[in-house]
DNA sequence: CACATGTCAGGGTTACTGACATCG
DNA sequence: CCGATGTCAGTAACCCTGACATGT
């Protein structure tokens, strides 16, 4: 599976089109990103796989975890997860044949559907998180202030993009 | 399309995780880099709409360029793009479908097929090179060192996932 | 014959648009 | 009536597995 080049191919890009068009960093940052997103992304799925779970399933289910009665309505778990709400209905879904969450009706809003995880479903979520805590989320060749820099210096791209605007609740660390 | 929460939804989900499962920056960081490249590959293929053209498709193309005789065996265009054989066909399929490419057989080995370049295929990475370095890639609001940072950090992951080996080739800066 | 190169069929996932019923 | 919430249908991408024809 490893590729094994001789050379990195992403710098040798950036070389040539340093040549032929000018600056590259942007262009290198980008493919990097995109690289490093199909690189754990495989490795997540494949960690996941064994419980029939994707990494986009997978955080639907720890978010669920994470609300206190275990129900979320499926516009919040869409504004949580940055998704849109035609997938958040196909991840439902899937989640739900699965078993590890099922549908109610929203008691305080008619309109609206809650997502419950099931028993099935938190157990899903402690062995999945066990695994991927213990691969490091593929990631374990980072060091603490490595994981912490990745994570400001993209979050300046988040801020950009009006994920959320940095204010009162952002952390001062 | 900005969500604009009043808060840092990445960050709020690694806090909870803290006090749950315990240290949580490979968690934030996967979640970050998931969350970039969906931020990226949007304002990329929207700015390539026009030239009907996805930034997957962009790269086979912008490769092409760099080769001197404007035409590649599919299969190092799959090796230097990191993307599987089958993709290559579907990602040549669609370009040559638009005009922007050409099959040919490789007069070297009568197995290979060649992708070429057409000028169609020029033109239209002129046009889209000049738009994507005009919106920095979508990466605006880093500075030179930022990006290169970047880079480097990500490299990291690259290397542990087999991409290439660090060696001779790699430059030292 | 073993191996490499591509292609095809098929299954799985995500994302989005547009239309729609429902309910506040 | 307007707006929010979900669902459904349909489209488009991408990734991968397995099988296969072709040629080295």
């Amino acid at each position: 599976m490893p590729l094994n080049l001789p050379f990195d191919p992403i710098e040798r890009a950036a070389e040539t089109w340093r040549e032929r068009f000018g600056p590259s960093s942007a262009m290198a940052a980008v493919t990097s990103i995109m690289r490093a997103h199909q690189i754990l992304i495989a490795q997540l799925d494949a960690l996941l796989k064994p419980y029939d779970l994707t990494f986009a399933r997978y955080e639907a289910l720890v978010l669920l975890t994470f609300s206190r009665t275990g129900a979320l309505p499926l516009s919040k778990i869409g504004e949580r997860l940055m998704v849109h709400p035609t997938s958040v209905t196909n991840t439902v879904d899937r989640l739900e044949k699965a078993g590890l969450v099922r549908r109610m009706r929203n008691p305080n809003d008619g309109r609206g559907v809650l997502a419950e995880i099931t028993d099935a479903g938190r157990a899903a979520v402690r062995g999945a998180t066990a695994d991927l805590m213990g691969a490091d989320f593929g990631l374990g060749m980072y060091d603490e202030t490595a994981l912490k820099e990745m994570f400001d210096n993209l979050r300046t791209l988040r801020v950009a993009a009006g994920d959320f605007h940095a204010g009162s609740d952002s952390p001062a660390h």
